[in-house]
DNA sequence: CATGACGCCTGTCAGC
DNA sequence: TGCTGACAGGCGTCAT
């Protein structure tokens, strides 16, 4: 049911919150910060003290994003307020003023208090049910490949510990060829190699299987024995899924909030393969199934998306039958 | 280096 | 009613 369901942030909604940010708490001093979860800042190095006195007077410049990963540039040169909204994360952003009595999220796990350049007061709450998610002040380093590009900033610099993150398929500095090869590099099935995100980041569990059922590939075609231009095909089509979907979601920001668990991408132009089990395959009729792969749920049409020739030894697997 | 399994977390829901 | 286990699942870590 709408509501309470999980909504996992991907790409498309990434990008959507890193807009939101970059239009309501650019220029923003960092007044004060409250950690209400110090496990929401584990991956600060120095704890939860040191996260919030280095936020403590820092100025928002940019906000960026490469994949799933988001950050805000501080004004101290070389620093960044890294976020990773794991399966759940939302960033808030509120005026305080506007309702002082208004109670906090129950999942609320790190607070900032912000002062806008005109001396408004404004407030960034980092929100998370489940606590994948994590906020970290890391420092920058330049990006591998030297080149510039990501949403959001030209700067040809990530936060230390994303360099490792490969270009999203959004990115106009991305390499589509090079993405091509290192995927059929690899013996894996194809949905490993989309999920990851060292190849080319932003694609989740949701997006994955949604581009696989408009490549009409099965999610566990061997990498090694996809054709270029099939892998071109499915990389195509995921770019395709994500621009669709970050289209219709991200039209849900005029107001001073930023959301992504409210009108989240892909819900909002519908699923043709996740979480459709049993229902009628859009394109042929047939039955959607649920299957599971990687230790989590892949759906597919069976008929659209055949499944492969056997695949290696079946050693430790449970020959379900 | 490539590959794949595991665990971290909280909340919901089906089944007993 | 209350307990238990399955499920959701990104990604860092570890073993092979």
């Amino acid at each position: 049911m709408p509501g309470s369901g999980t909504r996992v942030p991907e790409l498309p909604e990434v990008e959507t919150v890193r807009d939101g940010l970059a239009r309501h708490v650019l220029g923003a001093r960092v007044a004060d910060v409250t950690v209400l979860r110090d496990y929401s800042v584990r991956r600060h190095e120095g704890g939860p003290v040191d996260f919030a006195a280095r936020l403590r007077g820092a100025v928002l410049v940019a906000a960026a994003r490469r994949g799933k990963y988001l950050w805000l540039e501080l004004d101290h040169p070389g620093e960044a307020l890294l976020a990773h909204l794991g399966m759940s994360g939302q960033l808030l952003v509120s005026d305080p003023a506007a309702d002082p009595g208004a109670p906090d999220h129950r999942h609320l796990r790190v607070r900032l208090d912000l002062v806008m350049p005109d001396g408004a007061p404004r407030r960034l709450d980092f929100v998370d049910q489940r606590t994948f998610g994590y906020l970290a002040v890391v420092g920058t380093v330049p990006t591998p490949d030297g080149a510039p590009g990501g949403s959001g900033s030209l700067r040809a610099e990530v936060p230390d510990g994303v360099a490792h993150v490969g270009r999203d398929l959004l990115d106009p500095a991305l390499d589509v060829d090079a993405v091509v090869r290192a995927v059929r590099s690899r013996r894996s099935g194809i949905k490993r190699a989309l999920l990851d995100q060292t190849l080319t980041s932003g694609v989740g569990n949701i997006y994955a299987d949604e581009a696989l059922w408009r490549a009409q590939v099965h999610y566990d075609r061997r990498c090694d024995a996809l054709r270029p231009p099939q892998v071109r095909a499915v990389l195509d089509a995921a770019r395709t899924v994500m621009t669709e979907a970050l289209a219709v979601g991200g039209t849900s920001f005029d107001a001073l909030y930023v959301n992504v668990n409210g009108e989240s991408g892909y819900f909002a132009r519908g699923l043709n393969a996740y979480g459709r089990a049993g229902q009628p395959c859009a394109r042929c009729g047939a039955e959607i199934v649920r299957e599971v792969f990687m230790n989590r749920s892949s759906y597919l049409c069976p008929v659209c998306q055949p499944r492969p020739r056997a695949r290696r030894s079946p050693r430790a697997g449970t020959a379900a039958g």
